[in-house]
DNA sequence: GAATTCTTTTAGGGCTGTCTAAATAAAATA
DNA sequence: TATTTTATTTAGACAGCCCTAAAAGAATTC
């Protein structure tokens, strides 16, 4: 198992790089918070390491290898896990889950992360809009996600509407929500309390009740800020 | 913030020698599984840390000062309440919680500390009935605990009842649940499932819902094997 | 009280991951 | 192309935490 400090350096090629390009030295001690030296001999390091998981040229940075991008994945499955379990189940907000993932990741079980993901239904994104990686390595295509996955402050729009209660739909659109329809959540209640939207132009705010708002779909909103959420 | 090594050290005193005595170089390296050597090196480091968790005598073992006997208690109240999260929330078993906390009582913040607590209700004690010290360092009294809050396996005896709900008494003594009767709970659904109890000396089964099972308060089971718990 | 045994400490290293300062290579500019 | 600027690497060091081997102190036994 790669040490903490192997993890990060993963992970940031990664979110550097994608699964693909090169992170240069000066980007990686960037965003690690630590100096280019200390990059270039981290880098050397685990270019001869076996299994590698980077490769590296002197001067032209490092590309995770197959089994480094397994690994990044798996730490960003973890911390997107964390982010949504934290909100979910604790009544964290958007601005509070990053840090508390960013030490956590580190620490949970295979087992673990296989029931957190249980207990959320196996989720394909996070409240941000951000995919989480699925265990075999694979990333699930971008679509929309319900509106229980939002982080208060998120402004979105209906993409559908669960269609298997009548009523539900019923009661939908007397409050006006519809496909299409824009939609701001402006608060949250932990505990799986009910969430408070502005609705459609007129802002008209409502509660909806948890049983509710889970049938609802709405469009990921562009996630900006920070970038691992 | 201790590093996690030192923090683990706190921790071993305490848990050798309680919060005034004084644990050798010895059971402190058969703790850790370190060499008697590196123990001796890293008392000899905390105790001229300033503040310092220790003080230490050579060739007479360490002690935990006020301030390291405020770190370990913040320590083990971490464990504990993660050790409860897991089985409550998440479905551990007994034998699987431990080495979870383990590891995760040195990642989480205050803040989650806080909310794992404030979602467990507060709660004075671990299922294997150890009290989970309180955010000032004092330690609740030992006393009856919840059957929620037992783990699979264990065996014990109800303490009292809870007298606001007079349907629910009917129905447990109709059970033949009433104070004194002995009880070993054999297997718990999870995700506030049912738990399957065996009654009294006739070893009677019942199934028993969690808001049934959370009106009983049993003594806590003797705390065997293991010592984090 | 002396000898033996057990425990603890000292001495000297190793590994990981970081740093600063100096050297070198690459890229940009004139 | 020559020069300057910027990015990267090398060299040498250090802190934290661990190790083994050998020395020293404490406890036990004779």
């Amino acid at each position: 198992m790669p040490s903490e400090a192997v993890d990060n350096y993963l992970k940031a090629i990664y979110e550097i790089a994608g699964d693909d390009g090169r992170a240069s030295t000066a980007s990686l001690a960037r965003k690690l918070s630590v100096a280019p030296a200390s990059v270039t001999g981290m880098l050397q390091k685990l270019a001869v390491r076996n299994p590698a998981p980077v490769e590296y040229e002197k001067h032209h940075g490092a590309r995770l290898s197959d089994h480094g991008k397994q690994r990044a994945l798996e730490v960003i499955r973890h911390h997107r896990l964390i982010e949504l379990f934290l909100h979910r189940m604790l009544g964290y907000s958007w601005d509070e889950v990053h840090d508390e993932a960013e030490r956590l990741e580190h620490a949970i079980s295979e087992q673990l992360e296989d029931r957190i993901a249980e207990r959320l239904g196996d989720p394909e994104v996070d409240p941000h809009g951000h995919p989480i990686p699925r265990k075999d390595g694979t990333i699930p295509p971008r679509r929309d996600l319900s509106l229980l996955d939002l982080f208060v402050g998120a402004k979105t729009m209906v993409s559908r509407v669960s269609d298997n209660d009548p009523e539900i739909l019923r009661y939908l659109s007397e409050l006006g929500i519809t496909p299409g329809t824009t939609l701001h959540l402006t608060e949250r209640a932990p505990f799986d309390g009910p969430l408070m939207l502005e609705v459609g132009p007129d802002k008209e705010k409502h509660a909806l009740g948890p049983r509710v708002a889970g049938e609802i779909r709405v469009v990921p909103p562009a996630a900006n800020g920070e970038t691992t959420g």
